[in-house]
DNA sequence: GCAGTCCTTTACACAACCTTTACGTTGGCT
DNA sequence: AGCCAACGTAAAGGTTGTGTAAAGGACTGC
C-alpha cells in the first residue's frame, strides 16, 4: 500500500485531496503544521510527501530542508502563488516536483504517479540486473560496460551508454524523457533543454553505423522506446 | 554472505538504511552506540563498517581510531554536514570513503559496492597468481618481477610494474583510476592528482619503443584497460 | 654534500564530451 | 490549410578529463 503524507495548513484543501487519492487506492494522512510534518515524514512511513510551502510556524522550505538532512523520502511541493523563485529554491533542496495551487486533482494525481513510477525505476536500477542481455540485434555486456551490434562493439561514450542499458533494460516499453534525464543524465528535464535529443540523435547514428533498421523509436511527447522485434 | 555493520545514532536512518541493503542481499546489523559498535567491529564479523561521524557519547572519528589499532576493516564514514574538515581528518585515519548525509540509498549501494570490489582486487592480489602471463606482445614473469615485449626487456620502476602487472592481470577489464592508485601507489586518488597520469605516460613511452601498437587505451571518466588482441 | 633515481606537482595544450544554439522538419490540433 | 509545440540534428560553445614536458621534492648510496 502506497501511503502518501500531506503537510498542508489548508484543512479544506486536504481534505478534499484526501477524497481523491484514497479513490485512486493510496493511504492518505495530512497534517497541518510544519514540525509535525516533519516528525512524520522522518519516519520513512511515507512513500510520497506533499508539502505545502506557505505554511505557518515552520516554513515549507524549511521543513524540506531539514527533512533532507535524513532522508530522500520524494517531496512534491506546493505553492499558493506561481512563484519561480520558490520554485527554483525548493528544486534545489531536492524537492522532486512542483505544483502550482490551484492544481486539478487530476493533474496532482498524474505527478504522483510520475514521482513514483521514477522511484519504482530507481529501485530497479539497484536491483541485480542481467549480466548479459540481447534485443534484436543489439547485445549488452554490462560487466565491461559495453554494448554490441551484430558483432560490432559500440564506442559509447558514458552517458550514451547509461541511455542505451535503460532503454535495452526496458526494451517495449516507453521510456519517458524525464526519466531518461534523471537516471541517466542525473538533472531534471528543463524546458528547452535538448541535451538528451543530441544523446539519442548520436546513438542513433552510432548503431545506424552497423545497422540500417531503425530502433529508438520516438513517440512524441511520451519518450522513447526501443522495439522488440517479434 | 556479506554483513554490514552500521554504527548511528539515528534510529530511523538505519532503519532505511536496513530495508535497502538487505533487499541488494546484505546482512545488516545496527548499533547506536560507539562503543557498542567498536566492539562488534573488533570482532572481524563484518566486511564493512558505516560510521557516524556524528555520535553522542564516542565520537566517530574516535571510533574510527581506535578500529584501527586492531582491525582493516573497510569503513564508509558518514556526516550530516558536508564538512570537509571531518572528511580529511577521517580519511587519514584510515576510513575507506565518505558520505555526505543526506544521501540516496543509491548513492550508498554505489559507494559500498565499489570498496568491496576494491577488497576482493586486494585480496586477489594477495592470493597465489600465475607467475608467468602473456598479453598480446607483453609477457609477465613475476617471479622475476619483469615485464617483457616481445624479448625485450622493459626497465620499469617498481610502480610502473605493479601498474603495468595489475592491467595485465586484468587485460581486457577497465581498471578504474581509483582502483590503479589504491593498489599500485597505495593512496586515494585526489581530485587534480595527475601522478598516475604521469605512470601511465611513461609506461606507455617505454612500452612503444619496443611496439607501436598502443596497448593501454584510456576510456574517459572510467579508467585503463589493457586490450586483449582477439 | 652530491649525484642519481624515483615519485609527485605544476603548467599548458589538447581532446573528448556535454550542452546550447539555431534552423529545419514533423505531427497533432483547430 | 495553417498553426504550434515537439523533435532531429549540424554546428558552435563551454567544461572537464587526459597527455606530457619540465620542475620540484624525497630518498638512497657513495
Amino acid at each position: 500500500m502506497t501511503s502518501i503524507l500531506m503537510i498542508d495548513d489548508d484543512v479544506a484543501l486536504t481534505q478534499l485531496v484526501a477524497e481523491y487519492l484514497q479513490l485512486d487506492g493510496y493511504e492518505f494522512k495530512a497534517v497541518h503544521q510544519g514540525p509535525e510534518g516533519l516528525e512524520l515524514a522522518r519516519s520513512n512511513a511515507f512513500q510520497l510527501v506533499l508539502l505545502d510551502i506557505m505554511l505557518p510556524g515552520m516554513d515549507g522550505l524549511t521543513v524540506l530542508k531539514q527533512l533532507r538532512q535524513y532522508s530522500y523520502c520524494p517531496v512534491l511541493m506546493l505553492t499558493a502563488r506561481g512563484d519561480e523563485i520558490d520554485r527554483v529554491v525548493g528544486l534545489e533542496l531536492g524537492a522532486d516536483d512542483y505544483l502550482a495551487k490551484p492544481f486539478s486533482p487530476r493533474e496532482l494525481v498524474a505527478r504522483i504517479k510520475a514521482i513514483l513510477r521514477r522511484v519504482e525505476l530507481i529501485q530497479q536500477q539497484q536491483q541485480p540486473q542481467l549480466a548479459s542481455l540481447q534485443v534484436n540485434s543489439l547485445r549488452l555486456d554490462s560487466a565491461k560496460r559495453q554494448i554490441f551490434v551484430e558483432d560490432n562493439v559500440l564506442v559509447l561514450t558514458a552517458t550514451e551508454y547509461q541511455i542505451l542499458e535503460l532503454l535495452m533494460r526496458h526494451a517495449g516499453d516507453v521510456v519517458s524523457k524525464e526519466d531518461l534525464s534523471q537516471l541517466a543524465l542525473g538533472k531534471r528535464l528543463q524546458l528547452y533543454d535538448r541535451s538528451l535529443d543530441m544523446h539519442i540523435s548520436n546513438i542513433r547514428k552510432k548503431i545506424a553505423h552497423y545497422d540500417e533498421a531503425e530502433k529508438i523509436q520516438t513517440l512524441r511527447g511520451l519518450g522513447y522506446v526501443l522495439l522488440e522485434g517479434e
